[in-house]
DNA sequence: GTCGCTCATTGATCATGATCAAGGCAGAAC
DNA sequence: GTTCTGCCTTGATCATGATCAATGAGCGAC
């Protein structure tokens, strides 16, 4: 349902508007909604709240009450098995939509833990819900949110299942390269905010093969890499890599 | 929205009439709709259409029309990536909601493909979220069905990233026996559907190490495997290499 | 500045599972 | 029945990445 009102300039500017708000680059940017419909959002959606690095969003087994929109920051979300052991099931950063997986128990199944000083937009579910009833646009987003969450995670298992640990690495750079380019930022350096071992715990490796790994990155001259700090030299090096995983 | 008709009677018989219909153990059976809501639910759902054993029901980069019930039967489903290589994401058994991830883009993201002669129902989306919009309990109900698919992802993101070989295999089996179950089959007693190959895909594991480690399964007494047949003999030894999983 | 802590790097060795290879079994086609 | 084919099993060897261990760099607290 795209914007019946002619004031084209007006809704956009709206949209803009709460977007800026919220940075809801993945709920509002391309929903194309008219001025009423986003200020129905506006009011819906809360004003940013601050997550200090290395505070917990919400941890597994806690009620679920609402998704949250990274505004500004990055997280990090994982599960724990019985035992203890943490899988980093993704990183998040401005403007991704987090918290999908509590909807089906009402329960966080994970957690969500910043790795830098960061701001939310909370979503109360349950309003959601209702407004997606009067907005077909909104409900339609959700599933698609949901949906593409469930691609990613196919991704995932593609990497954990059938790649090597280069090629995960390469692939895992490239990805995080595509993705603070989509914000506006440089895709050819930038700072990583999580530890070798979350890139492990991701990518299914120990620290020590990402610590060597990106050193042999290195060596070929493929990146440079000092500390967190990431530049990647020759893209497509790293993107042939990935393209030839032959398992 | 719980049933607010008085003739419960009815309504469970109009649901179970309806989940009969298709065994939508996934989609109907918790819903609590009213003979009414059952109704359109009824109207919207195609008979059971059949899929031969080896046949694809939908292949990745097809358009995605309706998502699909597993009425009988089991399929599989993979994504393939650029190289050619499988990586089995799923397998689906009666009762199973398929193509969740195709709303994402409105082509289907993966292939799904019967191991056994099925039958499946076909829920067009499109009157699904207009459905789902005159009766919220759909609604969240789909909301949910996505979200447990997106928990069962990262379930499968820990196994990939975390266990070992025979961790993998027999949580695996713990599953497998789980979900027989709960369709009334036995837990301890049955039938793969698929090939070692396809074992080993999922479980990010070569067809030679998944024989291998159901033999010595079989060694120390934990289970029986005739080809294709499994008997779980110690249960409780599966669990505990599962909740073992030390990395 | 020093201390103390976390995180990262690098080396040496080991173990797990992949790979290569040969053979066997079961079911379908004839 | 026999043959053919696809799937499975088992063995031998190899390679990748895990593990163990030591050192170093960065950074905040004081």
């Amino acid at each position: 349902m795209l914007s019946t009102i002619p004031v084209q300039d007006t809704s956009i500017k709206h949209l803009r508007q709460a977007c800026s708000n919220c940075s809801l680059r993945e709920l509002c940017l391309p929903l194309g909604l008219s001025v009423e419909e986003m200020r129905h959002v506006d009011e819906l959606v809360s004003q940013g709240r601050p997550v200090k690095r290395g505070d917990a969003l919400y941890r597994a087994g806690e009620p679920f009450r609402a998704l949250f929109a990274v505004k500004l920051g990055f997280f990090k979300t994982s599960v724990v098995s019985e035992d203890g052991r943490e899988q980093v099931t993704g990183f998040h950063m401005t403007g991704d939509l987090i918290g999908l997986d509590a909807v089906s128990t009402d329960l966080h199944t994970c957690d969500a833990v910043a790795l830098e000083d960061s701001q939310v937009c909370e979503l109360p579910f349950v309003e959601m819900e209702e407004l997606a009833r009067k907005i077909p646009a909104i409900q339609h987003h959700l599933y698609k949110v949901m949906s593409r969450e469930i691609v990613r995670d196919h991704g995932v298992m593609l990497l954990l299942g059938n790649m090597k640990a280069e090629e995960r690495i390469a692939a895992f750079l490239l990805n995080l390269s595509q993705r603070f380019a989509q914000r506006g930022y440089s895709a050819s350096s930038f700072h990583l905010r999580m530890t070798r071992e979350e890139i492990g715990s991701y990518l299914g490796l120990k620290l020590e093969t990402v610590s060597r790994t990106l050193s042999k990155f290195q060596e070929q001259g493929y990146i440079k890499v000092q500390n967190r700090l990431i530049e990647i030299i020759q893209i497509d090096a790293l993107r042939q890599l990935v393209s030839n995983c032959q398992g």
